[in-house]
This record gives C-alpha cells, structure tokens and sequence, in this order.
DNA sequence: GATGAATGAGCTTTCATTCAT
DNA sequence: AATGAATGAAAGCTCATTCAT
C-alpha cells in the first residue's frame, strides 16, 4: 500500500507554495490558496512550517540549493571558461523555461521582499550554495587566465543581474523572441566582459 | 501669502509614499503610514490619488521621466559612446546614493509586484521615457559603428540588470566598496561586452 | 445636535466589555463579542484600543481608581475605625450588588489571568490607586490606636481576601442570604482580627 | 518487569497538567503541552481522559480531596480550637511552598474558570470534601465553645479568604517575607475575628 | 493502548476605502 | 480641500478533538 510519508507532503507543500508565490507575490497568496492547492486543510499546513515566513525561507534556501548543484555539475565538467558560461546561461534558461517559479521566485520574491528574509537570511546566508558556486566558476576562470581579475561580485553582478534581468522581460513577453535564441549572444556579451584583457 | 497648491500636495505625497515604498514594500505600507509622513489625514490622501495601486503607477512614471530626462541629457552630449556608457553608469549610482527610494521603488515595487501594475502598466507601458532613451543610446551606438548591432533587449538586459544587481548588492551590504568604486570596472564591463567586433 | 464623543464611545466599550469579561471571562470573551455589544464594527473597535490586552488593562486601571476613590471618601470622613471598617465593607458589597462587574473582574480576570497583565501591570502598578487608599486606612487605624500595628499585607489579605471571597460564594449561589446581611457580621470579625490588643 | 499500569498513566497526567494550568492558566495550556509533559501521544491522551475540561473537574477534585485530608487529621487531633487554627495555617503555607500547583489551581483555576466547571461543578459539588471539614471544623469549634456561632460561610469566607489572598500576594512576590513568617499573625488574627465573644 | 497527522471553526488583528461633517 | 471615525472582509495562526493505522 503506497502511504504518502510526511517528507513528500512537505514536499507538495514546496512545489504548491513556490507556483504560488512566484505567480501571485507573496503577500497576495495565503495560506489557505497554498493549502488548498496542496488539497490539506489550513491547521494542517502548520504541522509542517511554523508559519508563512519559515515556509518562504525554505523555500530560498531548496532553490539556492538547486542552482548551485547545477553549477556545481557545469564547473566539473572539463570544459573551456566560455563553454562553461555558455552552459550556465543555458541551464538557467532551461529552468526559466521548464520550472519557471524557481527563477521567479528568486526573483519576485526573494529579492524584493527583504523584510520577510531579513530574520535567518541576513546576507547571503539563505543562498549561500548557488554562490558559492558562481565563485567556484569566476576563481577558476581567473586561475586558468581566461577571466579578467576583477572584484568577485562586479563580475556575480553582471552574470546573475543581466540573467535575472532577460527572465524578466521574458516573463513580462516584451522580449520579441523566446529565451532559447538568446543563449548565444548572452554568452557571448558575458564572455566578452569577463575575459582577461 | 505662499498657499501650498493642490501640485505642491501631491508632490509631497510622491516624495513621502516613494521613501516608504521602497524602505519597507509595497504591501507593508499603509495609507495610513504615508498619510501620517506627509502630515495630512486619510481621507484627504485620497482627494490626491484614488487609490493604493493609483498612487504606485504614478509613482513609477514620475521614475521614469526622471531617469529618461537624466539619459537624454547624456545622449545628447558630444561624447564618444563609451563615455555615455560610464555617464549613463555614473549617473545611476549616483541616484542610487543620494535618491536611493528611487531605484530601490524600481527594483523592489515595480519590477516585483506585477499583480499591482499589471491594469494600466503592461509591458513597458509606465517606463517607456526610460526605455525609449536607453534605446536612443544603443541604436546611436551601433549607428556611429561603437556597438555591435544586436537585439536591444539583450544589451537592455545586460545593462540595466547589472546595474539594478549591483545596487541590490549594495543595498544588501554585501558589497566590500562604495558603488562609487565600480563606477569604472562596470562601465568596462559593459562596454567590453556591447562593443562592436 | 447632540453628537457622540469619541470619549463617550470610549467609555461605552469599557462598560460593555467589563461586563463581558466578567460573566464569561477573559478567554471567552471575543472582540466580536465587545463589539457587537456596543454597536460598533470590529475594525473600529481597534481604533479605541490597541489591544484586547491593552483593553484588560485599562479596565483594571479604571476599577482600581473607582475603588480607590471611593474608600478615600471613607477615609476622609470623620469617623472612628470601627465604622470606617464597616463603610468600606458595605460600600464593596454594594459595589458587587450593582455594578458586580467591577468586582467580579477584578476578581475573575484581574487577579487570574497574570499572562494577561505580566507586561505592564506588574506587581500592583494598575492596582495602587486602590491599594494606597487601603494602606492609608491601615495607617490612620493603627496611628488612632484602634488597629494593631502589624504587617500591612497580612491586614490587607485578611480584609480584602475577605470581602472577595464572601462575593465568590455570593455569586455562586452558595450563600443562603443576601450579601447585605453579612455586612454587620464580617465588619465585626474584621475589626476583631484587626483591632489593637 | 514493572509495568505501568493505567492508574499510574493517569496520575501523572493529573500531575502533569496540574503543574501546567497553574503556571499558565488553563487557556493557555493546550493539550499538546500536557501530552508532551507526560511524554504521551496527543491521541493517547483522549484515553485518559474525555475532554480537557473533564480533566480540569477532575483535578479540583483531586486537590479538594487531598485538602480535606489533611484538615480531617488535624480536627482529630485532641488540641484547642486556636492551636487547630495554627495548624490548618500551617498545612496551607506549606502545601503553598512544597506543591504550589494545588493553591494556585485552586484560585487561579477553579475559581476564575466557572465556565469550565459550570457543567459538574455546580455549587461546591466538586470541592465538598475540603469544604466539608472545614465544617467540621467550625461546628466542633463552636460547639466546645470557642468560636462564636455565626453564618459558616461568613467564617469560612475569612479563613479561606484570607489564606487565599495571602498566597496570592506571595504568588506576586508582594510580601515582604516568606509566608512562613505570617503564620503566627495570621492564625492569630483569624482567631480574633472568629472566638467566641 | 498508542500514535500523530488531519480537521476546521474560530480567534485577534489589519487596512484600503468611504463618508458624514 | 480636509478630517478621522467607521466599515467589513480577510489574513495568519491556534487548538480541541478525531481517527486510521
């Protein structure tokens, strides 16, 4: 008799919540939007996150996680600086495309709702495993001497903020093609600023 | 006798509800919060704007028109296009500094909660002085053979996604410098990457 | 055109929830409940006062000072000690047979629900209106010579556990007389405990 | 191997709680918090006990018991009307010092709850062993001539009173010294009001 | 007897907006 | 134009109790 444990009830709480919050906002989606999506009653909800706060605070955190095990994949592989970017752009287009709430989320949410964060994920504390990736990525860059050495997060800065920035006019459908046909340029405007001089 | 006119008013309102907005969130901030900063009562604020969501388009176009006004009056200086580049870069910040509500309304109001500006602000309905002066700079760019002649959302992205991803790092303190500091990495970041090939 | 105060409105809710608060307790007791009572929408109730907790203390405050008020007429008069003992007792019991919320609640919610009243009314602050009136009593007896010169609170538990518990059997029902009848019979046993030896 | 037999589970439940509702109030206890105290399931408790508010009737019960035994030995012993008063003093002092849930469930709980108890409780159903001795008590008292014949409850509303006031004010940490120290004076004092005249 | 996930009604509190003055 | 008391819907969260296992 297949039983639904707690650990995949905790996990339909996630998927449900981060459709939600990334589609409506955080304060427009409620906890009985969220209960009802997941089909649990309200109380129920609280057995498994003390409360909406803790809820998106995880919710950060399984996302960061997420990123930076895929970066992590990409920066093992034995590749070239620019190919690596080049995956990178790629892969988190694919997941703006296929998983769209993980992009949106961190960025709708994560980023513009700082009062919700500012207990438990000062700093970078919540998203620490994608950045640390994305440094992984630039030291190796540099030592290998493809990337220009430059302060870390004015090269993080560029790479996630004109990424963060395309998925948005994409989400906002100002951009006239699909982000697939943007891999290449991006890449390659990326590259371009990044490279040693 | 100087009467404070109905402009001066609403004028006031913008400056207050634009400090709060962008201090605490959109949906932290209360009518009556901002009623009280600007020293008049409730009801009277909605003699100024009908309604919550009213009050935020405006406040996005009033952005807008500052920032498109800012670039005009670089685009239209004799200066090679790199040296816009480092203007256009310099001038943000500098807002970031000394008005930081107005960037900060920007990325954490307008760019996050879509839900609010979705009747009456679609795509770049309410941006559009900004966006059209940054599109000025670009196509002027790739006129006068500076830039490389690419879709202008992707250069869009590029710029205004870095930029808007070093002010959320500044913000955030997560910087080691002043924003003032990358002034000159970031412009050659930008124009390394948007230069003609 | 008579209009109604906001001190007026004030004062009804402090009258309908004394009430409320003292024939169904303090947990009972709902802000819909208060606010049905005095006519008034919930949302509005909260522009009167901050709190429901806020609310229990205001009321104990506005008990105390009654109380108090009322012994210092007593003390002020020009009678001997034995009578004051017996104007106090009477004017308690008179208090219990018309307004016997204000004793109830004093009894009811003020001295048992503490979490209540932890933060703000610690140790006797919202009571000393009525507790120095109490002490002035004592001092004057003792100074007169009619009262024995002991430890204050072991007086003023005598009289004042007294007096609330004969209102405890009173509103239990259990007393097979009127609470008036006791008046004579307790003033004498407290006047004996009490007096000088 | 000693097992635990029900009777024993049920004990500690009742010992448990009892320290819990004391502490907090009854409101303020949830079930979960007794069930975790005992180290028992939440559902586990239902076995024991039908409702939260059975079991709040059944520790008046237990406390009352438990006080009317102790009063019980002391009227048997062959000693003066004023020295039983010492003692009944003495034993309620203690019982506040040793196992203070009982006094303070008794006037915290029992006496400001009557909702909880309305349905049970009626009158003193639920309190009559203790209020039963203390009947004997008074009658023996007055019958040897030592105590004046009045209303019981005017005398048991002094001495229960007053015994329950001074806790309180010892539960406030109002009292300038241990209760200990009041024994005496206070025994003293019922006597005075309470002797034959 | 024992478990603890699940329910759902209900609580306190908030806030955009209205409207009589 | 100006006031602020009033509304009421809705939010986050709690908890006694049940019940399938």
């Amino acid at each position: 008799m297949a039983r639904i444990t707690k650990a995949e009830r905790k996990k339909s709480i996630i998927s449900a919540s981060l459709k939600l919050f990334s589609e409506r906002g955080f304060y427009i989606t409620t906890i009985p939007d969220i209960a009802q999506k997941v089909g649990m009653s309200v109380g129920n909800f609280y057995n498994y996150f003390n409360s909406k706060d803790v809820l998106a605070k995880e919710l950060v955190m399984y996302i960061s996680q997420y990123l930076g095990d895929n970066i992590r994949d990409i920066n093992e592989r034995d590749i070239s600086t620019d190919e690596k970017i080049y995956e990178i752009v790629s892969m988190y287009f694919n997941i703006a495309d296929e998983k769209p709430e993980m992009i949106e989320y961190f960025l709708r949410v994560y980023l513009s709702n700082r009062e919700v964060f500012s207990d438990g994920c000062e700093g970078m504390l919540c998203v620490s495993p994608f950045v640390t990736e994305m440094m992984m990525f630039f030291n190796d860059g540099v030592e290998s001497g493809d990337l220009y050495d430059q302060d870390f997060f004015s090269a993080f800065g560029l790479f996630m903020g004109y990424l963060g920035g395309m998925v948005f006019l994409f989400g906002e459908k100002i951009l006239p093609e699909p982000l697939e046909n943007y891999k290449e340029s991006i890449s390659q405007n990326i590259y371009n600023a990044l490279k040693s001089r």
